[in-house]
DNA sequence: CCCGTGATGACAGTTGCTGACATGACCCTA
DNA sequence: TAGGGTCATGTCAGCAACTGTCATCACGGG
């Protein structure tokens, strides 16, 4: 037997989760996430820079995800059509029920707080993304416009698979909105 | 002889300015801004919701001038051309000395609690136009797609002409952004 | 001349977050 | 198998951000 249960991490996530559900992210206190978890407030903070971070545990992976694909790419793709499929294999990678992002979102929204945290990941993903081109001999400042388009269109296909009536997979949406952007920018 | 010197809120992003030069974002608390304004702590907050906001209190009249500009601009012109327009007006609006804009991208960047509250800036300034194309009549997702391009292009031109060894002017640089946009997402 | 208004002060309280040190089960090695 | 190092956690003290509440008092209108 191991002097702690196993998983505190998990446990943070999941009694984070549930609070929130219950009673609000504001009438939750870090000391409620840990007493729920089993554990303190201060090995929450062990796990967790800070009580939103323990809502965008799962940006890691995704990253890397995106690398990888970008990485696989032909070299010789130009630079958006590259972005195109590193978003895609985001897209495609990202298996998460509606109902359940769909609550996470709500979370989200409900907190500026919040917002202004899922604004910097994604500011995170798009440097990455950036530096991941120069990488590839895209220059500026075609790279950083590439990187945000395509983050962009990420984001919007995610909100409208979000609420998509017809309850397309998540790649299908984002897929659609690189179609669009070309003809966008094209002036239609 | 009023109660109060005037301008309390000018003062204190005067002071906040001051001492965040002097020794930092972190190293300067609420109380020191406002004990250097000659005011309270309490104070403060009734002129800033939160020690971040006082570096972000010109956002307001930026979004006005966007508006106008897109208001203004042909109902006819397609999307992305009346985004250029509003985001160009903005561009010749923000008349700030480089070095003082750089001094206050400095503080910025150094500190993720102000590039967040930065990020959300931003993203409010696109929701505005995003509205306000809807407006014109422009549907979804190119509304969106067309808001949040124009918004890349402003803030990669932002940061180019931060650096930009020529010294053009701000909209000289993002008008520039404008015309690579087209290039890259039509494949360049 | 009094009274409402509005900006500020005073003060107490909650919460997020950090640093420093203690604890004890586990593992490796002699 | 004893001893020592490691690592996740606990304990405790403390700061700084932020909020609610009530008091103050110049100013302007009636």
């Amino acid at each position: 037997m191991s002097r702690w249960s196993p998983d505190a991490r998990g446990r943070l996530e999941q009694a984070a989760y549930e609070l929130f559900l219950e009673r609000g992210y504001d009438q939750t206190t870090v000391v409620d996430i840990a007493t729920r978890a089993g554990l303190t407030e201060r090995t929450f903070f062990r796990h967790y820079a800070d009580k939103r971070e323990v809502l965008f545990g799962g940006v890691g992976p995704l990253q890397d995800e995106m690398l990888r694909a970008l990485i696989e790419a032909p070299p010789a793709l130009p630079a958006f059509a590259a972005v195109q499929i590193a978003v895609e294999a985001v897209a495609s990678f990202l298996r998460v029920q509606r109902a359940l992002a769909r609550e996470r979102q709500q979370i989200i929204e409900d907190h500026a707080d919040l917002q202004e945290r899922a604004l910097i990941k994604r500011a995170t993903l798009t440097a990455t993304l950036t530096q991941a081109l120069h990488e590839r001999g895209v220059p500026e400042p075609a790279a950083s416009l590439a990187a945000d388009l395509g983050m962009a269109v990420f984001h919007i296909g995610f909100e409208r698979w979000l609420r998509d009536p017809a309850g397309r997979e998540l790649v299908a949406v984002v897929a659609e909105g690189f179609d669009q952007v070309k003809a966008v920018a094209s002036g239609a």
